[in-house]
DNA sequence: CGGAGAGTTGACGTGGTTCAATAGGCGTGG
DNA sequence: CCACGCCTATTGAACCACGTCAACTCTCCG
C-alpha cells in the first residue's frame, strides 16, 4: 500500500507553495529554498484511508501535510487504535520516529490528500550548513511536545465538553492561520477518529455536540461546524470542568439535560447559515503567521 | 525561589559523570565533551519542591537531572496542576519551550535533587559544529514525543489497573537502565502525584495499589515497591482493560473484590524483603545503555 | 507524646460506557 | 425518480469504573 512517493518528482517548488509561511521555507531565505526543494519528495494523492507510513517501519522521512488532512496513530499490542493527532495543510508529522529510528505509529488519510516526503537525514545535514533551518527544526519539535503535554492535560483532566471545546478551537485557530472561515468549517474526521482521539466513545461525542448545539453554543449538523459563540467555547475549553451550576450546565450535560429544556432535534438547523459556507477546506489560499501549535 | 545556578560553576565533567552513557555526553567522543563542560552549569542542590523554571519564565536553557527527581507539569487557567512526566538522573527536560521562546511548563524536584542547567542557545551553536551532536539532540526531542504519545494511549485508552502498571513498568525499567534493581525500588513520587499524572484521584490509585498487592503482581508498603510478578505486571501495562472474568479481576477490582477475599491489610507485609532494598535511588551507580524513551 | 502530612478504606454519587434501536446521508442500480 | 443497502450519526436506558466525601490509620519528625 506503500511508496506513493515518485522520486525527484517534484513540479513546484516550495518557495511557491501556498503553505511556505507556515511549513518548513520559512527557515530559509529564497536562495536556500532550491536546496530544500531537491531533497523534499511531492507525493501523489493520496486517498482517505491509505497510510503514508505504518508501525514498524524504518524511519527516514518527515512528512508535510500539502492538502487534505491526516492523522497519526499507535497501536498497541491488543490491536488497539489510539489517535495521537491530526494534522492539517502545511503542519509536519513523524518527528516520533527519529528515536529509536523506526517508527512507533501510523499515518493515514483522512481524506483525498497529498504530502510531501522529506527525507530525514539529508534534511539534518542540510540543517548543519542553514543554522536558521536547523533552529527551526527543533522549534518545530518543541511546538510537537508542548502541544502534547495540553493533549494529555486535555485526557487526563477536562471533562468530555471541555476536551471537545479544545479540539474544536484548536481547529479553528489553525483554519483560521490558513486564511479559512476559524467560525465555520467542516470537521475532517468522523465522530468516531474525534472520540478515539479524546478518548471518549462515539455516543458521548454526539451529544456532547448536540448539547453544545442545544446551548446554542455552536451549530453542527454533520460535519459541517458554525461556531456561534466563540467566546463561550473558548471558556470552556479552559475549564477542567463545569460545574453542576454552571448556566450553560442544563444544556451540557445529559443527566441536567433529561430534567429540563424538550429541546428540538439537534437536526432542525437552519441549513441555509451552514450550507453556504461548506467550502472544502482542502486546497488553496494565501497562507498568513507562523503556525501556532497544533491541536 | 529561582536561580540556583552558580554561573561556571563546574567542577565536575561531564566526562566524568556517571551518567555520561546516557546524557548528552553519549553523543560526543572525549575531546568535544570539554566544550560541553563550558557551557552546562551544574546546579546547586534542589530541595523538594523547589523549581527549575516556571509557567511564563522566557526559554533560555533545557536540564538535565543528575540526581534525585523532578517532575514537569502544566498550570490551566483556573491554576489546575497537570503532571506530564517524571524525570530521572540522565533525562533530560525542558524542550517544550523551545517553539515559543518561554516555557510553558513548570519543573520542580520531587526530593532533594540536582540538575544541569544547559543553556539551549550556545548548545545549538555547538550542534551546529558537531553533527553527532545535532543529531543526538534531535532523537532526544523524537524520543519525547515518542514516549507523549504513549502517556496519551494510557490516558486515552487504559484503565486505571493498566495505567498504573504502564507506570510501574516503566520506571522499573529506567531504573534497570541504571543500574538499580528493576524489581525493587522506592517510588520517587507521592500517591497524589501518581494520580495527578495518570488522570487519576489519589484513592483510585490507593485502591489500584492494594489490588495489585491482593493478587501478589506487587507488594507495596509506602513507597516501597517490590515487584514480584513482573510478567503480570508487564501483561497489564499491555492491555487496554481488564475483562470482568479475568483471572485477576477478583483481586484487581474494587466492585468484585467486596464480594471475594476479605484479605490482609496492606501493611502487612514482610518488611524484611523490603527494607534491605531500600537505598534511596538517588546518586552512585556506573550506568549503561542508551536511555530507553522515558516513562 | 502530639500534630501534620501521606496513605488507606468505606459508602455513595455520577459521568461516561455499553448495548441497542432508530434516523439521516449517499452511492448504486433498477 | 425511488428503492435498497451501507455507513455514519443520533438517541435512549441500564450499568459500572471512577470520583467524591468522609472517616480513619500510619509514619515521620520535632
Amino acid at each position: 500500500m506503500q511508496a506513493p512517493f515518485a522520486p525527484g518528482n517534484h513540479k513546484h517548488s516550495c518557495s511557491e507553495c501556498q503553505h511556505r509561511h507556515l511549513c518548513l521555507p520559512v527557515a530559509m531565505d529564497s536562495r536556500d529554498i532550491h536546496k530544500l526543494d531537491a531533497i523534499i519528495q511531492r507525493s501523489k494523492v493520496i486517498h482517505a484511508g491509505e497510510h503514508l507510513y505504518s508501525d514498524g517501519e524504518n524511519f527516514t522521512s518527515i512528512f508535510a501535510v500539502h492538502s487534505g488532512s491526516i492523522k497519526t496513530f499507535i497501536i498497541d499490542t491488543d490491536g488497539v487504535e489510539h489517535i495521537t493527532g491530526f494534522y492539517l495543510p502545511g503542519e509536519i508529522t513523524g518527528f516520533d520516529g527519529i528515536g529509536s529510528n523506526s517508527h512507533g505509529s501510523n499515518v493515514v488519510a483522512m481524506e483525498t490528500s497529498t504530502a510531501c516526503r522529506i527525507p530525514f537525514q539529508p534534511l539534518v545535514e542540510l540543517a548543519q550548513k542553514i543554522p536558521a533551518l536547523q533552529q527551526h527544526l527543533f522549534k518545530l519539535m518543541g511546538c510537537q511536545i508542548a502541544t502534547d503535554f495540553k493533549i494529555m492535560f486535555s485526557l487526563g483532566k477536562q471533562k468530555a465538553a471541555a476536551r471537545i471545546a479544545t479540539l474544536l478551537v484548536s481547529l479553528s485557530r489553525r483554519f483560521g492561520v490558513r486564511n479559512y472561515s476559524s467560525l465555520s468549517y467542516r470537521l475532517p474526521m468522523s465522530r468516531m477518529d474525534i472520540a478515539n482521539f479524546l478518548g471518549l466513545t462515539l455516543e458521548t461525542v454526539s451529544r456532547t455536540f448536540g448539547g453544545l448545539h442545544r446551548a446554542n453554543i455552536i451549530h453542527i449538523h454533520g460535519r459541517d461546524l458554525l461556531i456561534s459563540d466563540p467566546a463561550q467555547l473558548e471558556k470552556l475549553s479552559l475549564t477542567e470542568a463545569v460545574l453542576p451550576d454552571h448556566p450553560l450546565a442544563d444544556a451540557l450535560f445529559q443527566h441536567v439535560s433529561l430534567r429540563s429544556t424538550p429541546l428540538r432535534p439537534a437536526h432542525a438547523i437552519e441549513r441555509d447559515t451552514l450550507r453556504p459556507q461548506r467550502t472544502s477546506f482542502a486546497i488553496s489560499a494565501p497562507a498568513a503567521q507562523l503556525a501556532t501549535a497544533n491541536s
